[in-house]
DNA sequence: TTGAAAGCGCTAACAA
DNA sequence: TTGTTAGCGCTTTCAA
């Protein structure tokens, strides 16, 4: 009876079998050997090893994943237009999960209809779970429910639906910075939107506005970009034009805030914050460059991560764990990009 | 004779036997199918198609990679300290692989120690091929080497063994840079370098003292930050104290550069670019900021991570392929950071 | 504690 | 063109 022993001198990897050959053991001691908490006497352990060693042998995940039915890979998707500025949030999330022995598919996703492919990779390649931080629509989540992979959506969720979450909440955040602003004097207060199809500036704006109706207030003007940089100038330029003696902006993120200041200041000759302040969402390390101290309300960007990570672990593990939404409280930053109104 | 055939009902995912029974086709019949370019007729492709839609079926890439020894899997190492900067050339990276029907496992490396557990990753996972934009020792280039797993080196090589390597070059347009710092009459000019050990920051400045020595120049003061924003307003404060007449720095990258400019605006209260001069390297978008209008050697970041996916996936197709460097001119980009020097 | 044997889901000879 | 068969390298019962 042949055991399917390959040839030695064979420039192929070792397998557990080159392994117990050597040793003078069978294949599954080798295997009990590399699976921590099995049962293994001390000599048939260092027997075991000292020959693993020498063969460089490590175990193949592939095969390994093929019989025991998990992979240890997440899929993590970022949108490149979205997650540009948050390389932060990937890095921390590979971190982690590197930690816990979990291996990171990295998927771009830059439409909804990318993301059909995606799934479908993910699903090919045994993913045991999904962490979103890009557009995932409710059909697309309803398919990885059935297929029983479960998700973590960072920084979106579904109204009608349950799902895993991770949510800031900038209410308080926004509502010191809003009581700030009026502190300073500001009446005339516009808002610059993000596209209309983002969740969170959505979100930010609706509750800056409902804050503001509760202070008795309403926006000059709204006038709306697309996340980046570039656009707030288009839209800073409407903002003046339409409500000229506005004298705050409030920015949907970062990225169109330092816009704003940007064409204000360089472009429009307008001193921040003297003639106008500005202040945005998200806590952007380039929002403290000393060009622009953005007054924000931060992400914590950190202990949203790790709640993703422990969140996904813990329904790889128990797969009928319930639903859950964890929120985050955002801070208030103080910047030097607000300021009084200026009276002259 | 058994076929192992689950039991219709099963609540996992479906295999190939499960579309083979249904379609009434072998199993075999049902991988050729979903093998690009085996030689299959259209009524068995229709039934067998049609029978997978019906069970949604979706052949187990894990179950694949395990006897093509192909496992479609590309390890992508970058460290977050040097790469934060740079989440373009992950993205694109990400974007050229997927085109091309590979996945990106992701991994990020702080120190040299972390390769190590990397690389046992890499070889457990089977990956075809590695993309390295962080540390990468000679030793841990020869041990891939060794394993037969091809390498691309992103914006590094080494000087005393062949490698895969995709470089740019920045000797074109750090003349052109210098020349017009010259032509704008700058004598007493500064260099800002990267840490000691970062090889692109190094070479940078080495070409720099390279063409000013050429023109009858040497520095009058060299400062060092390490990369970062931050760093940068401790080595302008060192280059001022140390040469007082400095008007221009050149700096090892765009990030210290604008560093440097912020510090010496908004700290030290001085014109840029009419008190002094300063430019980076690298073309990075917030350079275009127009508060900062960076004057910068652009690294054309997009040909270099297509070259990078092109040399990878060329080297897993046929292994025998030799060492290859493909070397990337890097561009002049003007901006408004340079000047002449101011005569008052 | 150890070994024998089955089999995860697929590809790839080979034969028909 | 199609089916049969033998594994890929591992984990996991089940006996011993």
């Amino acid at each position: 009876m042949e055991q399917n022993v390959p040839k030695s001198g064979s420039k192929s990897r070792a397998t557990s079998y080159d392994v117990a050959r050597l040793a003078g053991v069978s294949q599954s001691a080798v295997s009990r050997c590399f699976k921590p908490g099995s049962s293994v006497s001390k000599k048939m352990r260092n027997k075991v090893m000292e020959a693993a060693k020498q063969l460089k042998y490590q175990p193949n995940a592939i095969a390994r994943s093929l019989i025991s039915r998990r992979s240890n890979l997440v899929a993590v998707l970022v949108s490149a237009r979205l997650n540009f500025y948050y390389p932060e949030v990937l890095f921390t999330l590979t971190d982690r999960f590197n930690e816990q022995n979990m291996r990171v598919l990295l998927f771009t996703v830059e439409q909804e209809s990318d993301v059909d492919d995606v799934l479908d990779q993910i699903w090919q390649y045994a993913a045991d779970g999904v962490i979103s931080a890009s557009h995932l629509s409710l059909a697309q989540h309803k398919l990885l429910e059935e297929r029983h992979i479960p998700v973590i959506m960072f920084n979106r969720y579904f109204d009608e639906h349950a799902s895993n979450s991770v949510w800031c909440d900038t209410r308080d955040g926004a509502t010191i910075l809003i009581d700030q602003l009026l502190m300073f004097g500001h009446k005339n207060i516009a808002l610059l939107h993000g596209p209309e199809d983002g969740m969170v500036g959505r979100e930010r704006m609706v509750i800056t506005k409902e804050i503001l109706k509760n202070r008795g207030i309403d926006p000059v003007v709204e006038s709306r970009g697309d996340y980046t940089y570039e656009s707030a100038s288009k839209a800073v330029q409407e903002i003046i034009e339409k409500a000229p003696h506005t004298t705050a902006i409030i920015a949907a993120n970062d990225m169109m805030a330092m816009g704003a200041i940007d064409e204000l200041r360089n472009v429009m000759g307008r001193k921040v914050p003297g003639d106008m302040s500005v202040a945005g969402f998200d806590g952007l390390g380039a929002g403290r460059f000393s060009s622009y101290e953005l007054t924000t309300v931060r992400q914590p960007i950190g202990r949203m991560s790790d709640a993703a990570v422990n969140m996904l672990l813990k329904r790889v593990e128990d797969s009928e764990l319930s639903m859950e939404k964890r929120v985050l409280a955002g801070t208030f930053l103080q910047g030097t990009s607000t300021g009084p109104v200026n009276l002259s």
